[in-house]
DNA sequence: CTGAAAGCGCTAACAC
DNA sequence: GTGTTAGCGCTTTCAG
């Protein structure tokens, strides 16, 4: 652990030279500047982060703030993942290291402020899954905490987001089944009351509004939460008289395992039903059939909240900056005009 | 931003008497105490990390270290994401925060130890999923890198580990095939030479033994790496004259791409042959038919590593410690008696 | 162009 | 029990 005194020892010179060879403030003699260089070579010299942070603020780390769910964190999940991706990805670009956090501690607290509070990051990116308590939102915009959310578009003037037009996507959804020759739809999701996730709350009403307007009929079905006397979305399905031809799914996940258990009924997707996700997780590509999705460009939406969550602690940009990206059909088997009854 | 000083004043106490406070070391009457922490909450005091670590070297943060591969972090990954799951619950759980980081950096360097270097974390985990330079082991013994590896058995004395018994299972696949009457086996697998995985390794070494020793037929064939002849494994398979009726898969991706693949092809798993694959995949559980697999108890490695690690780094013990552990055997449709033909 | 002094927020060692 | 002094490694004034 060789420190800054000792390289400006080796180099013959004091240590504030060294300090400015490594932040690259000129004034130095090149030859001098060579000097250093080659004692911070020799020394295997970094400098100390935490000293620099005690000094300046600037840890250059953020934390990655996402849902902690069942009493574990929710990491194990594609769309989590591929956020992380592209943060991590960018964060490299820029010279900024992630710190993995939860939205609730063990106990069941919403304390994500902690990390900023310690001064162990700059900023949060929240990947917004969940209710934004309101207190918290209050303390971001009184300590001016710099914020970028994924997904949910945060009301507040201190909170720069960047989403997705889930909407323009679902009404795709339904005109292109519509197209096909589907009137009757069903849409798996989650009880809005109970659980908020603005991606599934965009695509249902989405899905309810472009169906609405063609003038056909629609199921809409609750996943989780408290579901329809028990039964979860396949069995309700399944258990309908009357079963809609054209499901849309809230997420691919969801879509995947409704595939497998009304396959297991015997009720077969393309041949009985046709079905689109969201997200287009791998795993819909090795299903049977291939699973139609559309693709949110995760990496992408990564990225950019770390590079607004970068210029807005560095001052580059104080306003609250907005961004939306369009989602991308991917085809599948999954989708087939209607069946002839 | 409160500090330290401002709490001080605003109970009337000096400083170092919050320290106390704050950390808990006794020698406080209680109603200077009281005082102190009324002043700590009403001022929404949180100790600096940054200056706490300047002075005890202790940042109580941990880098979790992945591979990237193809240009890119392998986050979204069953595997890794689970045991950082388990990192994070263990972490939280002492007091601990999680860096994510990958081996290399955006340059194609091995840098890992830079978050170390810069003081940013106490320690690290490695996923080894790839060989370790043995350069970075060296300095890792030298300075006393506190570092512990999950999965790869690092032959350093400096360096803990933690990895499943995958011997044992993937001889136990062997035995359960053989004792459904299967003969001719193929393990899926990637090659050795050019890409080392630990886990792929054992699995496939184990394999060979346990066929050869009951003298049965195999055939091993490479996913990754140069696939013979240009052809994916799926490819390879269903060009051989002969195929395998018990096949055993490296892990569960390969395995349902591979089953996905055949039955494109016409040749239907369990009804032309089995197959097993290792880590219990949720995507297995949803094909059809539902993929038999061996389970790594993923979360508690992570969370023995944490521990392992922390115990390192707070002097709790200094010795070497590795830790193994068995695989669960996860049934599924996908394992049948051989085909009578 | 280079250096000396002060201080970031905190803790360890030593007084009182 | 409580306070004072020094210093962790670095950067930011301000002098030379």
């Amino acid at each position: 652990m060789a420190t800054q005194k000792e390289v400006a020892d080796l180099a013959g010179v004091s240590f504030i030279t060294v300090s400015r060879v490594v932040n690259n403030l000129g004034n130095v003699r090149p030859e001098t500047k060579g000097k250093v260089e080659r004692a911070i070579r020799e020394l295997n010299y970094y400098p100390n982060r935490q000293a620099q942070a005690l000094n300046n603020g600037l840890t250059h780390t953020l934390a990655l703030v996402t849902p902690r769910m069942f009493d574990r964190p929710l990491f194990n999940n594609f769309y989590v993942m591929t956020l992380l991706s592209g943060v991590e990805m960018r964060g490299r670009e820029l010279g900024w290291d992630v710190l993995m956090t939860t939205d609730f501690d063990q106990e069941g607290e919403f304390d994500f402020l902690r990390v900023w509070h310690q001064r162990k990051v700059d900023g949060l990116v929240f990947v917004g899954l969940r209710r934004f308590p309101s207190d918290q939102i209050r303390e971001i915009e009184a300590k001016g905490i710099p914020c970028v959310s994924i997904s949910d578009r945060i009301g507040s003037s201190a909170v720069s987001w960047v989403d997705t037009r889930n909407d323009e996507a679902a009404a795709d959804a339904v005109r292109r089944l519509a197209a096909l020759g589907h009137r009757h739809f069903a849409y798996l999701g989650v009880d809005l009351t109970q659980d908020y996730n603005p991606n599934f709350r965009d695509r249902e009403l989405a899905v309810r509004a472009a169906v609405a307007s063609l003038g056909l009929e629609l199921d809409v079905i609750a996943t989780s939460g408290v579901p329809t006397a028990g039964m979860e979305a396949p069995q309700v399905y399944l258990s309908m008289a009357r079963k809609a031809t054209a499901v849309i799914s809230g997420n691919d996940s969801v879509a995947i395992e409704f595939m497998a258990t009304t396959a297991r009924a015997g009720w077969l997707c393309p041949r009985d039903y046709s079905i689109v996700g969201f997200d287009a997780e791998p795993a819909g590509r090795l299903c049977v059939p291939t699973l139609a999705s559309y693709r949110q460009p995760l990496l992408e939406m990564g990225q950019s909240a770390v590079k607004l969550l970068v210029d807005q602690t560095t001052g580059a940009r104080n306003t609250k900056i907005t961004e939306t990206f369009p989602l991308d059909f991917v085809a599948g088997d999954s989708l087939a005009p209607v069946p002839q009854s």
